[in-house]
DNA sequence: TGTCAATCTTATTTCGATATTTTTTCGAAC
DNA sequence: GTTCGAAAAAATATCGAAATAAGATTGACA
């Protein structure tokens, strides 16, 4: 849609990847081809192509010939990918706050300000977040994260960030379907820009591990009583 | 071949992924679909297939409308591909250690030996080593890092792992074509064995961080000398 | 020398044929 | 009457080949 779509292959990868990750398309689900190839209006050369690098993002599984499915999500994959995402996410600001000038600053700035614009007014009710405003917060907060480790000068550490930020992307999405309201995220963000903006790698760092460590929080105990719900279903059979 | 090729499509990735890192299908070269088809005995839709599936290994490039490359290397890939290496392997080695139980080191202690039994008698000599013990070399190697960090309790750790040792790999077998001789890779193997069975976890991370840097060094010199040569390549136009 | 158009090469995609897996049906045994 | 298993049927995944469309190249013309 928005960037390099050149091929047939590649618009359908970018929008699979974008249902996946938005849990339009339901973790663990069975992807059936023709179905798919009717929806996204594709043949199956560029389906299974799209299925192929979806694979290579840890989003989609595969099995012999059986077919594709919606990579599940675990408690236990939870905790792994956050763990692993907060080594390299601080490795990555580390460098990044040795690294960065002027430029980088100002770009950390300009996505914390946009973030912050959608994050002061956020609702303390318990009231779900409008989808479409669910979707600027998302896309504001991924830029943000983005920023603060552009500078790291290593693109192999912003490549894995990447993978490892879309996975707790999935997990996040879980949460925020399920939640009683947002938490003071924007402070946490706040924290971790403050301290970027005064070169203190060492409290930014603590501060993106506080950071992710509670948001994989929060995602746990919406994931836990989900699989409780999913237990005792209620009422209805 | 060995393991399970399913679909058509698992095997020609598992074979080209192979020519790839062995360096039979040269880096930055073009990927020519009819070729391949053709070379892999194989139609286009299993062929594209696996060249989207490299992509997520990093392994293949591709461009819009203009095919696929094998991706290229570079001294500054060479360098930021072992300092993440060394960030996660060495992570994913402090956690076996702690997490390790009598199986692992058992496990660790076999493939050190089968790796020991190839290079205790290597060539000292400047003699470039013959293909097949090439490959045996390589392929015991590959097995002793992997057991080292099986026990790391942390599938992302482990496959983030995997990836960029498939990506040093790559680099490794760039110099080992060049190389003047072995240095004393064995004692380096040996000092993380050691330290590892002795559960001194800061110690064999020194040593592996000490292992891979000289490794990386090694590499840089023998592409740095290809280089010179691709500049100057003698009198031959 | 630069630009445009015709042509050729190559990547991409569609579509239909084939092979595999899953489900259903039917019958025999307990 | 129920359970188990085999065989047929349906659904689905996989693959190859031909059609389409995009990009690169060449050569004529200005």
């Amino acid at each position: 849609m928005t960037s390099s779509d050149k091929t047939l292959a590649d618009r359908t990868y970018r929008q699979l990847r974008g249902d996946i990750v938005n849990g339009r398309l339901a973790a663990g689900s069975k992807l059936k081809l023709e179905g798919l190839a009717q929806d996204y209006a594709v043949g199956m050369s560029p389906l299974r192509e799209a299925l192929a690098r979806l694979m290579g993002d840890l989003l989609v599984v595969s099995e012999g010939q059986r077919g594709f499915w919606v990579a599940p999500l675990s408690l236990d994959e939870l905790d792994d990918v956050s763990r692993v995402r907060a080594l390299i996410e601080t490795e990555a600001l580390n460098a990044a706050i040795r690294n960065g000038d002027a430029e980088w600053e100002h770009e950390v700035t300009a996505a914390f300000e946009a973030l912050a614009a959608v994050e002061e007014h956020l609702p303390h009710t318990r009231e779900p977040l409008p989808p479409e405003q669910l979707e600027i917060w998302e896309a504001r907060n991924r830029a943000f994260h983005a920023a603060l480790v552009s500078a790291a000068g290593s693109p192999m550490l912003i490549k894995l960030r990447a993978l490892l930020y879309q996975q707790s992307e999935r997990y996040r999405r879980v949460s925020l379907n399920v939640s009683r309201g947002w938490r003071n995220v924007h402070d946490e963000h706040r924290a971790i820009y403050d301290a970027t903006m005064q070169r203190n790698a060492l409290r930014a760092c603590r501060m993106t591990e506080l950071h992710l460590a509670r948001t994989a929080e929060e995602v746990r105990k919406a994931m836990a009583a989900l699989s409780r719900d999913d237990d005792a279903p209620g009422d209805k059979a």
